[in-house]
DNA sequence: GCCAAATGCTTGACGTTTGAACTATTGATT
DNA sequence: AATCAATAGTTCAAACGTCAAGCATTTGGC
């Protein structure tokens, strides 16, 4: 036997979608092992971190945390933790703000934007060798069908 | 603003690889959460657990530890803390082997099996809902472009 | 046969993520 | 104005996951 994760769980019946579900679910989670490895070894730290910093870079004039949450897909108390560590090490700021004293602003420190974006372009490098093999074309439909898989799961939730 | 995940990190540059990666993740991740959340719900479980148990139910005659961690993609240690918890439900047994016995099979209960194969018809039900907007041919195209970066990314580990 | 290396599993320390309970603040209704 | 519901953020326990160390057993030279 050749192949011997998650996605050999079902026998060759024609349960399509959970075939495909399966190889997307292990061909996502290779990639974010293979990623998280590699901002472990060259920039100690790890994809939560990348991923809260890169959206405050995508927004200059920072974020709640309830944004941060939602953005990130992640629950409101992890958006603490993380925010406390980055906070720690000098690459985020909070900031109170007069209109709403139960919420405050994130953003990055300039420390956070330099070492960001230090980061930023090697780890595009990877993605883009990752998906070497496909055609543009191919990326475009996978893309775009995606999105009709995203906007479902939208409308029954 | 309509599209608050990660996907949005991006402007609208020309950095397809990089877009399609934050969209396969994003999409992955709600459907895992999408999953994740009604198996609390319906069956009081959790999606490792589920794993679990439908690998054993792939095969009838158990598999050891070692099987078990490989196919799930997770590390030894972690089966052990699974296994445990599904074996003091009586989902799942340990036998010892003759043969070697420093490992053994873990094979599904009677019940365990009943109580599984109660949960993988829903399930299964649910992802084909979720993939309902796309056609046959669809499907399988993305299914057969995953390979490729499947394999893409075992030789390059 | 014997000993070193490899294998299978468990354990324990540690970090992350979730879900739910909690505090504080704001908003809306009356 | 008073109150009740909704919202923003934090905290905490439990589930998950990794990693490294340890024990028992098997395997493969010699």
């Amino acid at each position: 036997m050749t192949d011997l994760d998650l996605e050999t769980r079902l026998s060759d019946d024609d349960h399509q979608a959970l075939k495909l579900w399966l190889r997307l679910l292990s061909c996502t989670t290779r990639v974010e092992d293979h990623i998280r490895q590699r901002l472990r070894q060259e920039f100690g730290t790890t994809l939560p971190r990348f991923d809260l910093l890169a959206q405050l870079e995508r927004h200059p004039d920072g974020l709640t945390m309830r944004e941060l949450s939602k953005r990130l897909m992640v629950t409101g108390g992890n958006v603490t933790g993380i925010t406390d560590q980055l906070e720690a090490e000098g690459l985020v700021q909070r900031e109170t703000r007069a209109e709403d004293r139960r919420s405050f602003i994130v953003r990055l420190t300039p420390q956070g934007r330099r070492q960001f974006k230090r980061m930023a372009a090697t780890h595009e490098g990877w993605i883009v060798e990752l998906f070497a093999g496909w055609t543009p074309a191919q990326k475009t439909q996978v893309h775009d069908l995606l999105a009709l898989l995203k906007t479902h799961l939208k409308d029954s939730t």
